[in-house]
DNA sequence: CGGTTCCTTGAGAGAACTCAACGTCGGTGG
DNA sequence: CCACCGACGTTGAGTTCTCTCAAGGAACCG
């Protein structure tokens, strides 16, 4: 597998800065850490190894195959994940934005049966395999939130396997995009910072069918479409259409240790 | 959630006949105790608990929701396993075949996600959780069976998720049927127990759909359909549709203990 | 400033769906 | 025992949705 691009690990003296910088990661509201007790916070931060920087869009952070050594969290950015099949397709597996979980697929497998690459340059946390099963074992609590976001993936892969409509595929990619990338509220315009094939892709449709509903949706005033950049108008509306997908909304609130 | 039609467990008395009988079982072949040492055999006799039966065809064994205390090993007959989303639609996740073991997808999270109903007259292993959690503990090989058999039910679930054509779905279907129902050979007709309308909701087709297509493949001499009897009579030609579909065969060779 | 990739729109084709009708089978009750 | 009923299976006709093919414009990069 082609290991070039991969930035080498931190050395020892970056452990501890790595560590030191939870309360400064711009992840840190939807890292699994967001709202754990200072206790747990510590295995966490011990269990982080170092940062990996992806510079570039399509640099990728591993292959499908490679030996899976590590987990990691998104800082910054947004990394798709992908199979081949064996007729060489790509098959968009999910994307993931900061503060999600990339590898915990591989736990146990021992191998990633995804490969990950970046969308756009984004910078991510690296767990090593053994730091994170020794942080887990210590925090009932981490175990707890990393089960919890295990599951919603599996149900956000599982709701796109039905059959569903071009109109309900993507609204309700959309609205799921809104619900993981937005931090300042319902209001603010959702960055799809990924191609449109991919997205298409990832829905199962033509890149010309995303295009098509994404216009269709337009001129039904539901939303406003400038390049990657997407404005809702109309949730509402919206939700309409992608109900019976089923999982819209990825993060929910997260409880507090009890 | 009703349960007055599940029979009651087993009394005590029942426990020694029921561990006495994973010889006279006619699963045996099939079942994840197919060629495992004596001692590996005497773990799982004494988790199994007694048998189940479900004496006609849409009696329940359990409903998505309830409470998982205990996983099932088929015996004979036909099950099938489904959700109902909000909108209140069947959706059936899978069919499952004496050796085939239900309830697996519960263990993480303590309820059924999916509900199992009888497809023709059939009998259970009923291995409580407990039971099977010892027994795994105790053999490295029954475990290393289970961990086979999940990930295989998880790549043909994950196979059926792409959007292949329908000629595609159903000769991977047959082929699939075939292959994990047949004992004598590949000259033996299929026996689809369930209804074509179970089919098509499996693959994401319509009834006519399949009935078409079924049609079509006879008419191509591929196959000869009778009721719910399919005669397989150009496997090869069936599997150069199935191929994209990537998983046809779920039973391959167990290998031995090493 | 070329070249490439991406995005968008149009036109046409094809696949699968819906609606509808009809035959069969199995169970139920008169 | 037979008529009836409902569920299932099959086939036809028409429609709809999505895909494919094609072309033009926009954005990005070297």
């Amino acid at each position: 597998m082609a290991y070039d691009f991969r930035p080498s690990l931190p050395e020892t003296g970056n452990v501890k800065h790595a560590a030191a910088s939870c309360s400064l990661c711009p992840a840190a509201n939807s890292c699994i850490v967001n709202g754990v007790t200072a206790v747990d916070l510590t295995h966490w931060s011990q269990a982080r190894f170092g940062h990996v920087p992806l510079t570039a869009a399509g640099k990728a952070l591993f292959e499908a195959g490679d030996v899976a050594d590590a987990v990691y969290v998104v800082r910054a950015g947004c990394i798709k994940t992908f199979t081949v099949d064996q007729g060489g397709h790509e098959r968009v597996r999910g994307f993931h934005f900061p503060g999600d979980i990339i590898g915990l697929d591989a736990l146990g497998v021992n191998r990633y049966p995804a490969a990950a690459t970046a969308v756009v340059p984004s910078q991510l946390c690296c767990v090593p395999r053994v730091a994170l099963q020794g942080a887990l074992s210590r925090s009932p609590l981490l175990m707890q939130r990393l089960l919890e976001r295990t599951s919603r993936d599996l149900a956000l892969s599982l709701a796109l396997s039905g059959d569903y409509s071009a109109e309900q595929r993507v609204a309700a990619f959309v609205l799921n995009m809104q619900d993981r990338t937005a931090v300042a509220g319902w209001t603010a315009p959702v960055k799809l910072s990924m191609t449109r094939r991919d997205i298409a892709n990832y829905l199962r449709l033509a890149t010309e069918t995303v295009c098509r509903t994404l216009t269709r949706f337009e001129q039904q005033g539901l939303l406003r479409v400038q390049d990657k950049t997407v404005l809702i108008l109309n949730a509402a509306a919206l939700y309409t259409h992608a109900r019976p997908v089923g999982i819209v909304r990825s993060r929910q609130a997260l409880p507090l240790a009890a």
